[in-house]
DNA sequence: AAAGCCACTCGCACAGTGTTCGAGCCCACT
DNA sequence: AGTGGGCTCGAACACTGTGCGAGTGGCTTT
C-alpha cells in the first residue's frame, strides 16, 4: 500500500483501489469488520496491529496491504459506524420525524461503538456513508424548506446536537462500564468532593435541590436529556423555517 | 502515586492530595501546563512521558509520583482547558447572552486545544473548572426560568452544541492544517470522488446548487454554522420557557 | 510448456511507548 | 546524630506501529 501521500489526494477514500488477482486470504472489509468487533469488545485499547492479525489468523504487517495504516483503518471503521444509521426519505414522514430518526439514529450508532466518538474529530468524515447520510438529510431538510446556507446550517446542527449528546453520555457510561460500580455507589463516593466544591460554588446545591436526588436509571436520564434538547433544536429550527419562508412546516 | 483503583474513589478528583515538604522540583501545575504547551503544538502524538519529562528537565518516570498515568494527566489537561471558558454572572446580561458567551467560550476554547475534544467522551467532566462552569451556566438558567429536571437538560444541551459543532470543526480544520492545502485544493482533489459519489446520491447535485461554490474562508462559514445553530437552539429554548412558564423569557 | 510478473503474505528489526521496581538522595524533624 | 519519608531517576519489561526484503503461489503472456 502506497504510504498516504501528506496531500489530500492520499485519504482512502480518494486513493484508487487496489488491482486485484487470484482471492486473497484477507480483505479490506472483513479488516475492518474484525477491527470494529475488537473495538467494540474492549475499546480503543484493545485493538492493536498484532492483535488483529492473529484474530483474523495472519501476520499483522500482512494487514498493511490493504489498509495505508491503523489510522486509515479507524478512519474506515468510523464510515462503518456511520452506515449503521438510518435516515428516512422524504416522502416516508415529516422533516421534524425524519430528523428525529437520524439524529436518534446517530446518537445510538456512536453509543454502541463509543470508540468512534473520540475519532470524530481527527477526519471529516467524508466516506462513503457519510456521504449517503449527508445526502440523505439534505434531502430531508429540503422538503423542509431549507434553502441555501442555512440548509448546510440545519443539516450540520442536527448533527452536532447527536455528536454532543453521545460524547457527553459515553463519558458518564464509560465511567458506570470501568468502575463496574452503580450510579449511587458512585454519587456516594463523590459525594464529599461535591460536598467541598459546593463552598465555593453556591449555585450548586440549588441545582442540586432542582433535579432531585439522583436517579438510579442514568440510562433513562440520559436519554431525556437528550430527547429535551433534540426537540427544542427541532423547536427552533421550525420557528426558522416560519419566519424565513412563506409556507408553514409543511406536514 | 498509589495505582488509581478500579473503584471511583482513586479517581483524580477524589483522592486527597499527597503530602509536602521541601521544595519538590515538579509539582503537578507544572507537568499539566507542560503536556498542554505539547499538545497544543504537536496534537496528541506530540506527547509521551519521556519527551514531557526531558521538556521539564527531569526523568521521565518522575512525573509518576505526581500523577498516576498518562490517563489522568490528559483528565487534569482536559479540566485545564474547561477552565479558560468564562460564564458571565447572572445580574450582567441577559440569559441568551450569558448563554451565547458561554457556548462560545467553550467552542473557543475546545478549538485552541483540539486535542481535548477527542477526550471529553473517555472520562465524565467533574474537575473544579468543569464544576464551576456548570455551576456558573446554572444560575445563568435559573435566573431565565429553568427549574427542575428542565434546568438540567437545558445546561446540558448548550454544551452538548458546542462540543459537537466544535468535533465537526475541529474535524475539517485538522485536515487543513495536516495537508497544509487551502480549501480550494483539497476540494479540488476530493471533486473526481464526489462526482463518483453524486451518481448515487441524487440529491447531493441540488445540495451543491444550494449551497454555491465553496467559499474561500472556511473560518467563516464554520462559524455561521456553529452560530445559526446556536440561535436555532436558543430560539427553541425560549420557545420552551415561554410555553412552560408563567413569565415571559426575561431582559 | 516455459517464463515471468505481480498480488499477497510474513518474519525480522527498529525506534519508541507507558509503566513498575528498587535504589538512592536530601531535607525536616526528633 | 539519626531516621523517616518526600521526591527523583535509571534500568528493565512488555508492547506498540510500521519499513523492508524475502518468499510464495497462481495467472497471463509468449
Amino acid at each position: 500500500m502506497p504510504p498516504r501521500s501528506d496531500s489530500f489526494t492520499g485519504s482512502v477514500w480518494l486513493r484508487p483501489p487496489r488491482a486485484q488477482t487470484g482471492q486473497p486470504t484477507l480483505s479490506r472489509e472483513q479488516i475492518v469488520r474484525a477491527a470494529m468487533e475488537l473495538l467494540d469488545a474492549e475499546g480503543p485499547a484493545g485493538l492493536s496491529m498484532r492483535r488483529l492479525g492473529t484474530k483474523l489468523g495472519s501476520g499483522a504487517t500482512s494487514l498493511y496491504w490493504h489498509v495505508a495504516n491503523k489510522d486509515e483503518l479507524l478512519e474506515l471503521a468510523v464510515d462503518e459506524v456511520l452506515g449503521e444509521i438510518y435516515v428516512p426519505e422524504p416522502g416516508d414522514t415529516g422533516w421534524r420525524i425524519g430528523a428525529s430518526i437520524s439524529a436518534n439514529g446517530m446518537r445510538s450508532a456512536l453509543l454502541r461503538h463509543p470508540w468512534a466518538i473520540g475519532l470524530l474529530g481527527l477526519h471529516p468524515t467524508i466516506g462513503p456513508n457519510a456521504m449517503r447520510l449527508g445526502e440523505r438529510l439534505v434531502a430531508l431538510f429540503i422538503a423542509a424548506g431549507f434553502r441555501g446556507m442555512a440548509l448546510s446550517h440545519a443539516t450540520a446542527v442536527l448533527n452536532s446536537h447527536a455528536i454532543g449528546a453521545a460524547t457527553s453520555e459515553s463519558a458518564i457510561k464509560s465511567a458506570l462500564k470501568r468502575t463496574g460500580q452503580t450510579y449511587e455507589q458512585i454519587a456516594e463516593d463523590v459525594e464529599p468532593y461535591l460536598q467541598r466544591l459546593a463552598s465555593d460554588n453556591p449555585n450548586y446545591e440549588k441545582w442540586r435541590q432542582e433535579t432531585g436526588p439522583m436517579p438510579n436509571d442514568p440510562d433513562q436520564v440520559l436519554e431525556e436529556t437528550y430527547a429535551f434538547g433534540l426537540e427544542r433544536l427541532l423547536d427552533g429550527l421550525e420557528l426558522w423555517l416560519e419566519n424565513n419562508t412563506g409556507k408553514p412546516s409543511g406536514p
